[in-house]
DNA sequence: TCTTGACATACGAAAAATCATATATATGAT
DNA sequence: ATCATATATATGATTTTTCGTATGTCAAGA
């Protein structure tokens, strides 16, 4: 992966939230960021799917549930991209937050 | 600034080789930027101009030259990202510093 | 096996970004 | 004043991304 490409791969409102909501809390499932960021499921998966091209994120099924979380093989200048961000978007992501807290896990109300 | 539109900024091949040349360089003005990236100068000078937009660079004119140099009110989390960026991009940019060195300042040989 | 819930993918349309080219501006030298 | 050099901007075309919607897949329970 190349600085450029990953760039690319945040560069997307839609794909930098999710990244940054799965940084905060280590794994994620599709309908808790469809929920958190109110946007269809489609849209979301297609955006993880290309998150996962990249080998940005790695995905793992747990029943009828697939979890997200960042690539353990990341290089390390990307990990530091991603917490030098973390900290700057904290602010951003309150509504996000709010929306993930209604949804206490194990297992997720999904829709 | 928000991380997304900086990441935008970055997802460009242009205006990413063009920000890490001139954080290796502290500034260049666009002639040695369009010798370096052997690009046409209105594609340099565009990419320039959208930088300059989102405050990451900052443009000086000296006699005929512009020079630009990162913006000295970048936020810090934006410059931990690019030097981050910076360590991991250095063989990606052989070429275009061998092309820069081949043009000794003070006086580049401008086309 | 049939159904339901969770997720993934495909496809055409719409929107956004990029590019080549032409032209405009600004500076300094003659 | 004129000219050459360095840089900036405008315009229309092309390419790339993104999106909504429909459909496909997979796992678990009845």
């Amino acid at each position: 992966m190349t600085p450029l490409t990953f760039f690319k791969s945040l560069a997307d409102d839609t794909r930098l939230r999710c990244i940054l909501l799965i940084v905060r809390h280590d794994e994620l499932c599709v309908c808790e960021l469809t929920k958190a960021l109110e946007l269809s499921q489609p849209m979301v998966s297609r955006h993880l799917a290309e998150l996962r091209k990249q080998d940005i994120v790695d995905d793992e099924r747990r029943g009828r549930w697939v979890y997200y979380r960042i690539h353990p093989d990341l290089p390390g200048w990307a990990r530091d991209v991603l917490s030098a961000t973390e900290n700057e978007s904290r602010s951003m992501l309150l509504a996000e937050e709010t929306r993930l807290e209604k949804m206490k896990r194990p297992n997720p109300a999904c829709v």
